[in-house]
DNA sequence: GCCCAGGCACTCA
DNA sequence: TGAGTGCCTGGG
């Protein structure tokens, strides 16, 4: 499917900004990745002289009509669908607008936002991003990949495209399933250490409430209530909330600090690099209910900046 | 081979 | 309530 006249938009920013673990790029510049259940290849082509703006192509794959499971409205759109991939991109979103209204906060943030002009956030299933955080924590981003890519593995579904194998994230039944059985020996072959029992007590606690219809059904809480439920799962605390809560359930006025954005609040605005609540507060006051977008182009910067 | 990472829970003042 | 500390493990 294609679609005509992007704009703020770069494949590069979107995944090489450290929200998605499971997209790769390849050799001719686009993106392969899986998504909804869908194995999908997303190209960019830019207009001449204009980088971030242009024509989007995604050629997906999902057997079955891709049709995830929950209650939410992406959940409910065929992840072959225009409807799915416009909300996972949020096309429908002026990141025009917000930029220059960040940028208007100061001369770091115009910079912070000049270098990552193609960022947008994603649109995740939030089942995914609660795990994929919970295996980021203390973790380096190649092998935050892997053991999600052996989660996926052991426990998705296995489907093939072209010449391609993939597999599906492991949805919550299945891996509770797994883990009733076995019990958290299930997960050694994923080499998640000290994280394999998060997991598991997330994917129980996550069941016991109700499943990842749950997960879906905070998207219409406010955010405060979202983050209090997110936090009293065991293994996430305040960073792996916000993440969750920015990512997989739209709520983007959370502002995750971790390492990075604590080291670019230091550096940038004079913040105490172990005082959370005043890189928070800061972010509320000047980015609003931007601040986790803010954050987004504050951390493509600060990791570019080293 | 060593080091350390996009935190978190737990402990102790 | 805040600061300090241990934690799995494999990629760089």
């Amino acid at each position: 499917m294609i679609f005509e006249g992007v704009k703020d938009f770069s494949l590069e920013h979107i995944f090489e900004c450290g929200q998605a673990f499971r997209w790769k790029k390849m050799e001719d510049g686009a993106y392969a990745g899986v998504a909804g259940g869908a194995y999908a290849i997303a190209a960019f082509a830019p207009e001449s002289g204009r980088p971030h703006e242009g024509r989007l192509t995604v050629r997906a794959h999902a057997p079955e009509g891709g049709r995830t499971e929950g209650h939410g409205r992406l959940a409910a759109a065929p992840a072959e669908s225009r409807e799915f991939w416009a909300g996972y991109f949020d096309l429908a979103r002026d990141y025009g607008a917000i930029k220059r209204r960040l940028a208007a906060s100061g001369s770091a943030m115009a910079e912070a936002v000049a270098y990552g002009a193609g960022i947008r956030i994603l649109e995740q299933d939030p089942w995914e991003a609660l795990i994929s955080f919970i295996i980021s924590q203390n973790n380096h981003i190649p092998r935050i990949r892997g053991c999600i890519e052996n989660l996926c593995r052991h426990f998705g579904e296995r489907r093939e495209y072209g010449g391609d194998e993939y597999f599906t994230f492991p949805k919550a039944e299945g891996l509770a399933e797994a883990l009733t059985e076995r019990g958290i020996d299930a997960l050694a072959p994923c080499g998640l250490g000290y994280r394999a029992k998060y997991i598991a007590e997330a994917t129980r606690q996550v069941i016991e409430r109700g499943g990842e219809g749950y997960l879906e059904g905070l998207k219409r809480q406010r955010f405060e209530e979202a983050m209090k439920a997110i936090t009293s799962i065991h293994g996430v605390g305040p960073k792996v909330a916000s993440c969750v809560l920015l990512f997989g359930l739209g709520k983007r006025e959370g502002f995750p600090v971790d390492v990075w954005i604590a080291r670019a609040m230091k550096e940038f605005y004079g913040i105490g690099e172990n005082d959370r609540a005043a890189a928070e507060a800061y972010a509320k006051e000047h980015f609003g209910d931007a601040a986790g977008i803010a954050q987004q182009y504050l951390f493509y910067y600060a990791r570019s900046q080293k």
